[in-house]
RNA sequence: GGAGCAGUGGCUGAGCGGCUGAAAGCGACGGUCUUGAAAACCGUUAUACCCUUUGGGUAUCGGGGGUUCGAAUCCCUCCUGCUCCGCCA
């Protein structure tokens, strides 16, 4: 959510973060509504004033002077009520158009309609060439016996999979590496709740807009988070909390749930898009600073690099154009794994920089020292490792001529030192 | 699921229907003292919005509604937490 004084103040920019972001927002209309809302509680202020100051007189007066006083009470009374019904009427959709501003990109991040005006940065690591035909993960998957898409389409739906023995084992292994990587780091490790409010899907900026995304829970009003950023962004949501206690590093290990509504057909094959992963994420929450934003920005997408490069895999950083990001994101990076089978590089993180953005949205604070005024934090969020998304480059990359697959060095300890996966 | 109790400021915790935006303690900040620090003592210390000149006003004691000239204080309702009982992992 951003400060109404900020967008009275710098209409344009707001209006042309909206179009850079194609996001429709009817920000006139919302100025419209805060002029008359201010207005009416002005008056509704004034009303209390002398309502206030009659009805200390009360208790002095007696006989026609009482008498008079409270019928002029009550003539303030009606017009109270007045006032507080068009309140009621027009505070709600002032509330929700104020929900749907975006946070601007920054200056340097170029406009663009989509993923496709995205940005390189920087490429690590070297590609490699084959001199056998290699085989794509799916292929590999089933030769070895480690994934069963068709059981788990069969119990599931599509999207759905099993893996299975050593799958199962280097899924696993790649998750608790990374983790172990970030609390080396100093990330404090997290084990979150998944279900949430409908509060917290508000309050990270889920919603609205990404309901179509979200498993729901309707009986029981919850949300399946897509993400563990949810938990933990929100996790002091409410709170004020203390400057030296900032900034705040987690590491959180969750699965993670999406719909995928609306990317029917699309990457249908293999383990690339699936309604059911598990995701080491990172979140930071720092002070109102964008120095310190930028700082843990650079920070948090540096460590999902170590984790990249010690696995060994090729990838690129990519800087995210305005159309491409969401309503909150002032910058993202994403980082592209290389995948043999899709021939391209393609996302498997993405570090993103809100600003106050979300903790205005979830009422998130610490008292500044300096001034003593109580600030909004900053958050940002990066992945640390999603799998099986990972196991795709991890499983194409490491694969022999002879259909096994070599356990990437820093894996083979959460594997029980196994250093290849054949079929068994 | 049944019965009972409770939700007050950064925290703990008082609070008679008007003088309570709210005692007290803790914490934090400033000062005195000290070579420095601690201790002690003195003082300051909620948030948001509105009008503005120092300053003034309004709202907020879990949320919403009601009674009343007036509510943290009474009533209704919802939410959350705790205790006991039952049931189940």
């Amino acid at each position: 959510m951003i400060d109404i004084k900020e967008i009275k103040e710098n209409l344009e920019r707001f209006k042309k973060a909206a179009k850079d972001k194609n996001i429709e927002v009817d920000i006139d209309r919302l100025i419209y509504l805060d002029n008359l809302l201010r207005d009416t509680k002005k008056k509704l202020q004034d009303i209390a004033t002398q309502k206030n100051k009659i009805g200390k007189n009360i208790p002095k007066l007696s006989g026609i002077e009482k008498e008079t006083e409270l019928g002029w009470l009550s003539d303030l009374k009606k017009d109270e009520k007045f006032s507080e019904q068009w309140i009621k009427e027009h505070q709600p959709e002032f509330d929700n158009l104020m929900l749907l501003v975006p946070q601007p990109a920054d200056d340097d991040v170029k406009p663009g309609k989509d993923d496709t005006e995205n940005v390189e940065l920087r490429r690590e690591g070297q590609v490699r060439q084959f001199d056998f035909k290699f085989k794509d993960h799916m292929q590999l998957g089933v030769d070895l016996g480690i994934i069963d898409v068709e059981r788990g389409v069969k119990l599931a739906g599509t999207r759905s999979y099993f893996l299975k023995g050593n799958g199962a084992r280097l899924h696993w292994a790649v998750l608790q590496f990374a983790m172990d990587v970030m609390i080396a780091r100093g990330y404090s490790p997290m084990s979150v709740p998944l279900l949430m409010k409908d509060e917290a899907m508000r309050g990270t900026g889920y919603y609205p807009g990404s309901e179509e995304q979200t498993y729901r829970m309707e009986r029981d009003e919850l949300n399946l988070a897509g993400t563990a950023e949810v938990p933990l962004t929100a996790y002091h949501s409410g709170e004020l909390l203390r400057e030296e206690d900032l900034p705040i590093k987690f590491a959180g290990m969750s699965t993670c749930f999406r719909r995928e509504a609306g990317a029917a057909g699309k990457d249908t094959y293999g383990l690339y898009r699936i309604h059911q992963f598990d995701k080491v994420e990172q979140v930071v929450i720092c002070k109102n600073s964008v120095e310190e934003s930028n700082k843990y920005h650079e920070e948090i997408l540096g460590n999902s690099e170590v984790v990249m490069r010690a696995l060994e895999v090729p990838y690129r950083v990519v800087v995210v154009c305005t159309g491409d990001l969401g309503r909150g994101q002032a910058k993202k990076y994403d980082i592209e794994a290389w995948m043999p089978s899709r021939n391209n590089y393609c996302e498997t993180h993405s570090a993103s920089k809100f600003y106050e953005f979300q903790a205005r949205r979830m009422n998130l604070r610490y008292k500044d020292s300096a001034t003593k005024k109580n600030l909004f934090c900053h958050t940002l969020n990066n992945t640390v490792i999603a799998s099986p998304r990972v196991l795709i480059p991890i499983l194409e990359l490491y694969q022999n001529a002879d259909g096994s697959i070599t356990v990437p060095k820093v894996l083979q300890p959460y594997m029980g030192g196994q250093e290849r996966i054949t079929k068994t």
